[in-house]
RNA sequence: GGUCGCUUAGCUCAGUUGGUUAGAGCACUGCAUUCACAUUGCAGGGGUCGGUGGUUCGAGUCCACCAGCGACCACCA
């Protein structure tokens, strides 16, 4: 890096620092205090984290026992959605730990009975083609064939494990103040049992059903997806125009030749002028496949006459728009085409079969154009949908699953499961209020709604081996007679029993699927609370859940699921507040990826960086629902700032003396400061109950590097009123602590406070009298200061030269007089004024005439003669002057149309009148008195 | 194609319900620095808030249209 201020440093460092500078302090030799110059986190961090953790205060009970939250209290309660096992946590949950910490903290501090309840999911696909693909690396070729079912188990289960010790090593490296006692893993025995029982209540409700449908399928996977697990992707395609025969009426388009040996029907419009007196009729066509195709012309209202050639092949075993046709016209058959394996099958015809589609593709294309069928090809792009997870293109096929259906009618509630899923955040759930969760941002209400409205029957079993197994078992009905059960019933040749456990008696075998894993994850705030048992202590304090965060990307894979199974199993919102954020993206704004290779390990930056000033990074940019950026300079931003804050600490400790005494402020600094805190408090508060992260950040971080360490450190070298010192910042790391769990609790251990700040009391907003006069008549001290600063850098006056000022209406006399009392300030904080500014004499004057050689400078109605005589140009100032009056009087003229407004007067409300009327005399004064000075400065 | 967003300083972004002359961090310019802090301090330059129109006493903020960008949804066969 090389800017003017590094040159700076470096030639600072070369030409005078070295010379000055004895050899210890180069060398870097302890200060005076034993406490380090600099923060180094390594030194604290896993210390802290542990003592924190061995406290219990992680725990809400504990915070009972111990008396840290009254046992009536409030209960807030957060539940982590837990991260898959996948193998490492990448900066993305770093950002949402942060989030949830900060809350949980937050509201631990505010007295409430708080829950932060972490966890880890089996992410059931995710996983188990993780490790497939390990294996794959390794040398084996087909996992599932060579392994089998139970040892592939194993070597998943080996791997889930340690991916879950690592995970939670993550988490607590992050500073999460989460309950570990409660732990929990979509694949324990607890949440075994809550699967178990909500899969057989929904069965006996009869809204998980078997049936015979389109699915998608993965033929990499050899398993079943839900749409929602499907990635759309664009790429080039031809789009044929073909007959199916010289003879056949209506030409028809397709990406997919292929599957039209599986067509059993056209389309359109049941308007159309063209085709309205072909429908019903019925098409014998020879096109190669095993059987001759007989397609029946039908009419139908969602078909386009208006695009293509208006018309439709349908081909309901291989697109599920055809699939529902065929629901709407039952007369049409179908036809099997592609098996899962993702080659023809034997009714794709012997010319066929066993290829592969793509070379079936071209073989059937290659056929038709010799026959002179081809009547166009267009080039054109297509999307297509992916499996997420194996990456292959999807195959629609029919099958028999599992489904849950939305659409169903609820026994007993007169609604579906989609009604409930639309009053939960809408109306609440049978239009109680109480019953409403509150989205942040709002936008995402819409869309979720929208995608509920395109929902269909959820497809939830899958092929892979590794999750929780569908609880149905089935044998053959002549094997064994019909015996007791809790829910069986005769299918043909079969029985079928749905329960917990598996029934008694011989040959019955279990369904060999698995369940998607948003089955389980959908169940996340109440099984791990204790559910199924209603009764369970967790559950009746903390359900439905306070706050839970979630990423935009799973809003409808797992938010839409949690609303969906509580909605429908106890009648109640899974959580109050959901606040959703954006993805966060590198420094260029892409996403961070394996294959970009720009993945940033958080433990990593965090161990360089401090995990503080990860946090503050993270928080100071998340808006909700917004993608935010990540880079180093963000970084390196929040390390120097955790690095002030402790050595403001470090100021503290050694220039102020710890008392037990109130706060008792003596001068208008003190007041000042007191106010201002006040005020940061009520902000701080609001914005953190609001879950206005970066608001809240800012609002500290402005407070504590200007008002407190620019300001109000510097004028206690002066005042040294070490009470109103150390309260202000005793409060200002309470307030931090959410945010910078850390640097805060180590400086309250350098303090020698043994009590953890995590259970300290949040800061009370107290309302003080006068805040804005006080604040306003130090910002005149202020503005003086800096303008004088201002002056001192624009004649480049030496530093070290002290000036002289006179400050007009400070004598006695112009004391008396009311609208001169602002002057009294400078009077009144004399020694500030001259250590800030450098300046080594303040007189005063009454008189409004400028002493010899002075410049004056002004601020709202008070002003001061800057004696300069012999230093500066006094001709240059004359110009600078000349600005500043031609600025004014823009102003002036701009606030004077603003009041000649006879409809402003009339409506703008009292106040803000008022406080224009005031802005323009002050402005006009402050016109009048510049170019009365413009005229007498003098050399 | 549908839906939902975004566009504010060179860069990354704040700006809660419309109200003093629009903010921060980084970057930039100048100065200083044996000072709690070189992970520092002081001062400064830089924006007609994407465009056009409207509502209003008053618009970065509300409305309409336009342009550019993005996300999500969608098998126009």
């Amino acid at each position: 890096m090389k800017t003017a201020r590094y040159d700076n440093h470096v030639r600072y460092f070369f030409t005078r620092y070295l010379k000055k500078c004895p050899e210890g302090r180069r060398l870097g030799i302890m200060e005076p205090t034993d406490i380090p110059k600099a923060y180094d986190p390594k030194e604290w961090e896993d210390r802290l984290y542990r003592k924190w953790e061995e406290s219990g205060f992680f725990n809400p009970d504990t915070c009972i026992k111990k008396g840290v939250t009254k046992a009536d209290a409030e209960p807030f309660s957060i539940l982590m959605p837990p991260p898959n096992v996948t193998g490492v946590l990448h900066l993305g949950h770093a950002m949402e730990n942060s989030i949830m910490d900060v809350v949980a903290r937050y509201h631990r501090m505010r007295g409430e009975r708080t829950l932060f309840l972490p966890g880890a999911d089996h992410a059931a696909v995710a996983t188990q083609s993780r490790v497939e693909k390990n294996l794959v690396a390794s040398g084996m070729s087909n996992p599932r064939q060579e392994l089998g079912r139970e040892r592939l188990l194993e070597k998943i289960r080996a791997f889930a494990d340690e991916s879950k010790d690592t995970i939670t090593k993550q988490v607590r490296a992050m500073g999460s103040s989460c309950d570990w006692s409660r732990f929990a893993y979509t694949f324990d025995d607890a949440r075994v049992l809550a699967v178990n029982t909500m899969f057989k209540k929904m069965y006996d409700d009869g809204l998980i059903y078997k049936g015979y449908r389109v699915v998608n399928w993965s033929v990499k996977g050899q398993s079943t997806c839900s749409d929602d697990e499907l990635e759309h992707i664009e790429r080039p395609a031809t789009l044929y125009t073909f007959r199916y025969s010289k003879d056949f009426p209506i030409p028809v388009a397709t990406t997919r030749p292929e599957t039209k040996l599986g067509d059993t029907a056209v389309a359109v419009h049941p308007e159309d002028p063209r085709y309205r007196d072909l429908i019903g009729q019925i098409f014998e066509v020879e096109i190669g496949a095993a059987k001759p195709l007989s397609i029946r012309i039908i009419g139908d209202e969602e078909v386009d006459p208006s695009f293509g050639t208006g018309a439709v092949g349908v081909t309901p075993a291989h697109s599920q728009t055809d699939f529902d046709i065929r629901q709407r016209h039952p007369e049409i058959s179908l036809v099997q085409v592609i098996g899962t394996d993702g080659k023809m099958t034997a009714d794709a015809g012997p010319t066929y079969a066993g290829l592969t589609a793509l070379e079936a593709r071209e073989k059937f294309i290659a056929a038709i154009r010799e026959k002179g069928l081809l009547e166009k090809e267009e080039d054109i792009t297509q999307n297509v949908g992916t499996s997420d997870r194996f990456g292959d293109v999807i195959e629609v096929v029919p099958m028999e699953q599992w489904f849950v259906a939305v659409n169903k009618e609820i026994p007993g509630r007169g609604k579906t499961l989609k009604d409930l899923m639309r009053e939960a955040v809408t109306t609440g759930l049978g239009g109680d209020p109480e019953k409403r969760t509150s989205v942040q941002p709002e936008q995402f209400e819409k869309i979720y709604l929208h995608w509920i409205d395109s929902l269909r029957d959820w497809c939830i079993s899958r092929q892979i081996w590794w999750g929780h197994r569908i609880p149905v078992w089935y044998r053959e009905k002549s094997k064994v007679e019909s015996e007791k059960s809790e829910v069986s019933e005769g299918e043909g040749e079969a029985e079928i029993y749905c329960g917990m456990e598996a029934p008694e008696g011989e040959g019955w075998e279990q369904d060999p699927d698995t369940l998607d894993t948003w089955f389980s994850s959908g169940l996340w705030t109440f099984s791990t609370l204790g559910w199924p048992d209603t009764e369970a202590d967790d559950f009746k304090t903390f359900h439905p859940v306070t706050f839970m965060q979630m990423g935009s990307e799973i809003v409808f894979f797992w938010m839409a699921r949690m609303i969906l199974m509580t909605t429908y199993t106890l009648d109640t919102i899974p959580f109050k507040t959901v606040y959703i954020h954006g993805i966060l993206r590198d420094k260029d704004g892409r996403k961070f990826s394996k294959s970009l290779g720009n993945g940033i390990d958080p433990i990593d930056i965090g161990k360089e960086y401090g995990t503080d000033a990860l946090r503050l990074a993270l928080l100071s940019d998340v808006t909700p629902g917004n993608d935010s950026r990540f880079s180093t300079e963000k970084m390196e931003t929040s390390r120097n700032f955790v690095n002030k804050l402790w050595n403001i600490s470090r100021y503290i400790a050694t220039m102020s003396v710890a008392s037990d005494e109130a706060p008792a402020p003596k001068s208008l600094s003190d007041r000042f400061i007191l106010g201002r805190l006040s005020q940061i408090i009520h902000e701080t508060t609001g914005h953190l109950s609001e879950n206005r992260f970066s608001l809240a950040s800012e609002t500290l971080r402005s407070f504590t590097l200007d008002d407190f360490a620019d300001w109000y450190v510097e004028i206690h070298k002066v005042e040294k009123n070490d009470t109103v010192l150390r309260h202000v910042f005793d409060a200002l790391l309470r307030l931090w602590h959410p945010f910078l769990p850390f640097v805060t609790e180590a400086i309250n251990e350098t303090r020698g406070d043994d009590t953890s700040l995590m259970i300290a009391k949040w800061p009370e907003f107290e309302k003080t009298q006068n805040i804005s006069s006080d604040e306003n008549r130090f910002k005149l001290i202020k503005d003086l200061i800096v303008k004088i600063r201002n002056i001192r850098t624009v004649y480049k006056i030496d530093p070290k030269q002290k000036l002289v000022i006179t400050a007009y209406g400070g004598s006695e006399k112009a004391l008396q007089d009311k609208a001169l009392d602002e002057s009294g300030v400078i009077r009144d904080n004399e020694e500030v004024f001259k250590k800030l500014a450098r300046i080594s004499e303040v007189r005063h004057t009454d008189s409004r005439i400028p002493p010899k050689g002075t410049v004056r400078i002004q601020v709202g109605l008070l002003y001061i003669f800057l004696h300069l005589d012999g230093i500066i140009d006094i001709d240059a100032e004359r110009a600078r002057l000349g600005k500043e009056l031609a600025d004014a009087e823009t102003y002036a003229k701009s606030l004077e149309a603003k009041l000649g407004n006879p409809s402003f007067a009339e409506r703008a409300p009292e106040a803000i009148v008022t406080q224009t009327r005031n802005l323009l005399d002050e402005t006009n004064t402050k016109v009048e008195e510049l170019s009365g000075h413009l005229f007498s400065i003098s050399s």
